[in-house]
DNA sequence: TTGTATATGTTGGAATTACAACGTAATTAA
DNA sequence: TTAATTACGTTGTAATTCCAACATATACAA
């Protein structure tokens, strides 16, 4: 169990800047705790308070929610070094919309909200850094999800990807760029249907907007009317 | 201006549980100032990075994106106490996608990032409460960006509205509450149309799910096939 | 009360998507 | 190589949305 700890710095973006021999105090300061989920069992249930977060160790989670009429569908999947509940927690969120459950035996590291947070002594450089790290992790993800809301708050399927594919563009500096999807998992990441995309992404070529090659996408795209 | 300054801690939640008098020497040594805008003066720049982020004294600031091809749409309104840019300059991200400006002429309290991020000394108890409100504003926005999500990834009227309302059930412990929107309000806020909203709310009214005066919702919905 | 403005509900045609089904291309395994 | 599998593109129909226009209802002021 200690070397799976140790190696948190090397992976976990929460640990990054903190050394592996700092890791073990940092952890028994804030009162954080392993712990082995049994397969199935559950970690956070729907419509309880989470106040605490964690990071997987090793195994898996599943966070699934459960829509208007009871249906259960998996929202995501998280792997080791990934964590769960960090802004349902720290948010204080009372009433959780979301189950989180082992899918194979699972260990993993929990922290106290209470504790991180609002600590009895004056945190330390370590403690802070670690802090620091929370917030950084927060806005990125904060960021992360404004992006997707502007993507979703476009109805049309051309208009999804062409604000997704806009955005990348942005981010690789360039008009060409590579997409780390294929076609099924982009319109996932889109919410729309994998066929509507592929007769989008082929109207789109035939207008002269984009060019494809497999996942390389090029904006062609002059300012029109659309 | 220090009279402004020291109402904050009653107004904006980032100076929550911080007394008038510990504002200015906060203020200081983080090395925040106040700036005052001129009317259209432009705060963040499309494509630049912001390593500041901002708290509106007085006056507005609106934020504005550019669309596919150039066109500007208006994203949000900040008004006096709200923020700007607090997730952008917190995550460092490089090139930003909206451009901030000033309505009227516009107070702001601008924050290097660096500083409140990585102060030289260790921080003190104010800081260390502005850092934790920090935080925990971070974490609430990026949980009702979450939610949002959620709603929106839903491509019919019809769900976004019934997610929302399972949602606002949930929020207030009830299956009957008011929504604090009005019709176009509401159907800006799920991106759908105002009138395809009222014909929405008509049917599912008329199939027995949900009972509707004005503001007022209930849930009626047994779990079904939809 | 009347008039005016705003909010909400309703309708119809054009455009778009969902869904399923199918054909082809690319990849992988034997 | 062949066979099997997966990924991708295309098509047609039913359902849905979009948009504009109109109708009704509500609120408020003169």
């Amino acid at each position: 169990m200690t070397r799976k700890l140790t190696t948190l710095p090397l992976l976990c973006k929460l640990f990054k800047g903190i050394s592996a021999e700092e890791v073990e105090p940092l952890i028994g300061r804030l009162g954080a705790n392993v712990k082995t989920l049994s397969k199935g069992e559950v970690l956070f249930l729907t419509g309880t308070k989470a106040d605490r977060f964690a990071v997987v160790l090793s195994g898996a989670l599943s966070v699934s929610r459960y829509d208007v009429n009871g249906h259960r569908s998996i929202v995501e999947q998280v792997d080791p070094m990934g964590t769960v509940a960090v802004a349902l927690s720290i948010a204080g969120v009372e009433r959780l919309r979301v189950t989180v459950e082992a899918k194979v035996e699972t260990d993993v590291l929990l922290f106290d909200v209470s504790r991180v947070l609002c600590p009895d002594k004056t945190p330390d450089a370590v403690h802070l850094r670690f802090l620091r790290n929370l917030t950084v992790n927060l806005a990125e993800k904060a960021v992360m999800l404004g992006r997707k809301i502007t993507i979703l708050s476009h109805r049309t399927t051309a208009k999804r990807l062409m604000t997704y594919l806009h955005g990348q563009s942005i981010r690789n500096n360039s008009l060409s760029f590579d997409i780390p999807f294929d076609r099924q998992a982009l319109a996932d990441f889109l919410c729309v249907e994998r066929s509507a995309l592929s007769a989008e992404i082929g109207k789109l070529c035939r207008k002269g907007k984009i060019a494809v090659r497999k996942n390389s996408f090029e904006l062609l795209t002059e300012p029109d009317d659309d």
